[in-house]
DNA sequence: GCTTTATTCAAACGGTCGCTTAATATCCAG
DNA sequence: CTGGATATTAAGCGACCGTTTGAATAAAGC
């Protein structure tokens, strides 16, 4: 096994290009070329360019959601019958994507890249992309129904979106609309919890 | 002038596509014969895919944009010298797009489209893109600081970025992680407005 | 009427796409 | 050494891409 050094190449690049010029404005050839590989591995490793896509997909979401059910587990054990602070559920559902950045070992441009997926308009992703989440996605938000008793399942899910939607905004690394730069994710990380915390604190509108 | 109707349908239809299936994946023969016009029609009136992107941007933009400005003179004038009430400088930033949805002269999937328009790879996109939405970004983070003088510039661009992350992401109609629904574009548009005002409302975390 | 201008049309251009094939190279077990 | 599975290679397949062309058509001015 231990995925032979074509395959990982393969991998490397398409991650690095997907992010870059999305799904269907990557060439198997670019790939291929920026790898240094044949352009018939793909088609052999991985079967089409689509199952090259789920590949990178499952590559590059399967650590951090490992690391976000790793951390909860932790928060939990740590915090025993009580609930656990909405901000430490923020901290295990968003640190881990952000600390991709830091390490030298994973692409720079991960993140950006787990943004596309969440965007891009391919079928066969958005069917997958649902069934890879939903399990962590319930971990959170009965975590969370628990830290915030005023929420009831649905809107600790829509709120859990608009929460994932800004830190896909802010990750995508095309977002630059004003001159302020995004290049601190220490600070964007921290200032994200406090927002989002203070969000899902708000009391639901009236049901009038 | 009053665009001729081969023109609108070429737009009607590009619109709707880009919005379904991105700039990339759309080709431009699909795009006409959806229209019902002849392949040439894009090259003669658009002068060339990338110039119908553009088209379709600034016809999505534009009445988007002018709606938003008009509230929020509007919202100013009724306030006086005191400061907008944050929820109420909300409303004017993300109404007018939510109610696009309600338009049935405007493509339902307009938003959908508006959403992808944020995340497309293409270079002179994201070149136009910021060009149309600072002058309107800079009045809302002025307004903004006026409401909430514990945030500055940065602050407010920052988490403006957040919130307007959220409304692309549940806009984008391939977003059903979980199985809430996310039709009832009313609520979802209160729920949003209520989220983003109290995470406006969090303080800054120490500089330390 | 004819001429001019603007628009639409069918057809084709060169180029790139994802994918396949058949031959070759590599490697490890027997 | 050798046989067979695994991996890589160059070449090419048909299909589709965005764009161009030049003729046909329509509309408008004189």
């Amino acid at each position: 096994m231990a995925t032979p050094a074509t395959q990982s190449a393969v991998l490397d690049a398409a991650r690095r290009l997907f992010a870059e010029k999305g799904f269907p404005g990557t060439s198997l050839r670019e790939i291929t070329r920026e790898a240094g590989v044949n352009l018939a591995a793909v088609n052999y490793h991985f079967g089409s360019k689509e199952g090259l896509l789920l590949a990178v997909l499952r590559d590059c979401l399967d650590p951090i959601n490992a690391e976000r059910l790793r951390m909860l587990d932790e928060a939990e054990a740590a915090s025993g019958d009580d609930p656990v602070p909405i901000e430490t559920l923020f901290r295990c559902l968003l640190q881990p994507v952000f600390q991709s950045l830091r390490e030298q070992q994973m692409d720079e441009q991960m993140p950006c890249l787990l943004a596309r997926m969440h965007h891009e308009p391919h079928p066969e992703l958005n069917r997958m992309l649902p069934e890879i989440m939903t399990p962590i996605v319930g971990r959170f938000v009965a975590a969370a129904i628990k830290s915030l008793p005023h929420l009831d399942v649905e809107a600790v899910s829509i709120r859990g979106q608009f929460v994932i939607g800004s830190m896909l905004h802010v990750l995508d690394n095309q977002t630059t609309i004003n001159g302020i730069s995004l290049d601190d994710h220490d600070a964007l990380l921290e200032d994200l919890i406090l927002f989002a915390a203070a969000g899902f604190r708000a009391p639901l509108a009236d049901a009038s």
